[in-house]
DNA sequence: GTTAGCATGTAAGGAGTTACATGATTTT
DNA sequence: AAAATCATGTAACTCCTTACATGCTAAC
């Protein structure tokens, strides 16, 4: 029945609207410019998207409220909001501190959205994404090891960056994840429902 | 007619079997290992486009030519090899120097091809490749520009890493570039085939 | 008054993943 | 003889892109 459109795409638009009510083209903008490099949505995915969400009941179109006109027919810029149903599940969705947050795909909206996220889920979702480099480190490094010889320098060039890279990655990760450590004193207690303060993530670098 | 699997996979294939001949199998463990971190395929693309490259006739099985033994029946291990067709076709993806050939998807591919790519040919891939990039960076950075205030210090975070790491592709580029000029100090010939020095792309990197 | 940007959508299809199904060969 | 890994394939499905189709509104 309902067209299960991405998880990431969920998240992201309910974490928009969960922000502010917004209409589509609006959000298409913040989404990408709050996603960055990291990934981009055209109409033909947010569309759609929306469309299920409201079947779905996740999300509403915002009623005006019969404000000074009724703006005789002109339905133009339909502005959705989250119903007490969509906060439920992105409530939901920022709990999750499985593979699907941590993954290529997923790890980018969730970080994005970590001032909504419990600090003990943060820290998971970091750890996990981390440990998930490292084994592909781990292999990488193995695939080179086996065949270093019959390579050509491009090669050669190619994966060398491209582990350096992976590494930067981690090490950005262990910074997040210390820094995560040293603001959040308190392992006993179960789940306050935010614990976070303002604390940043903010590492000097160079 | 004929499916048209994805150009990345296709060049990635044929230029694997130029190299050796080889079954699907083993085909796929050096793919990956090629691609390393870039990119990984499974037999759900492989085994389909190897399909495809045989219709096409791009590509051959290769008759073990009767040797000791008619091997009853076992057809396990099907090695195919390039045939001349597949030649002139690999050739002329490696002659590609436009957007196909710099995107995301196959840029690592070309890259790892160059030793077969003409110099000036991979000359321009990499520029493509930096500009498209330095264009991501302008919009990344408008983008924040723009939005500075409202965001949280996460998001923040994440731009500014995504923001570094292009900024670190951008120099690995400009590094490779030079290094290619240097070694290219012929500009009025039309194509050699096979300017081609080993002169590799080491960069020394701390 | 016409280009540029705002705004909403649909249809078709490309690209690859996941899960499944099957059997041969080597290692333990 | 059981387990691992080599080896080949198919079907269904997901997710997103591209191209199309449409109309309003602001700026030049």
């Amino acid at each position: 029945m309902s067209g299960q459109r991405s998880r990431v795409l969920e998240l992201a638009i309910l974490g928009l609207l969960h922000e502010s009510p917004m209409h589509g083209y609006e959000l298409r903008k913040r989404l990408n410019a709050l996603l960055g490099a990291f990934r981009a949505f055209g109409y033909g995915s947010l569309y759609p998207c929306l469309k299920d969400l409201l079947t779905q009941g996740l999300i509403a179109e915002e009623q005006p409220g019969s404000v000074t006109k009724p703006l005789a027919g002109r339905r133009s810029k339909i502005v959705y909001r989250l119903t007490a149903e969509g906060k439920e599940r992105l409530q939901d969705l920022l709990a999750e501190s499985g593979p699907a947050a941590w993954d290529d795909d997923g790890f980018g909206v969730h970080f994005a959205f970590f001032s909504q996220t419990r600090a003990d889920i943060r820290l998971r979702i970091l750890e996990g994404r981390r440990s998930r480099l490292e084994e592909r480190l781990d292999n990488v490094r193995a695939a080179m090891a086996r065949t270093r010889e019959r390579l050509d320098s491009y090669t050669l060039e190619l994966h060398r960056h491209g582990l350096e890279s992976v590494e930067r990655e981690v090490r950005w990760l262990n910074e997040l994840i210390d820094s995560e450590r040293r603001s959040e004193p308190t392992p006993g207690l179960k789940s306050p429902r935010h614990t976070d303060t303002g604390t940043s993530a903010g590492t000097a670098v160079s």
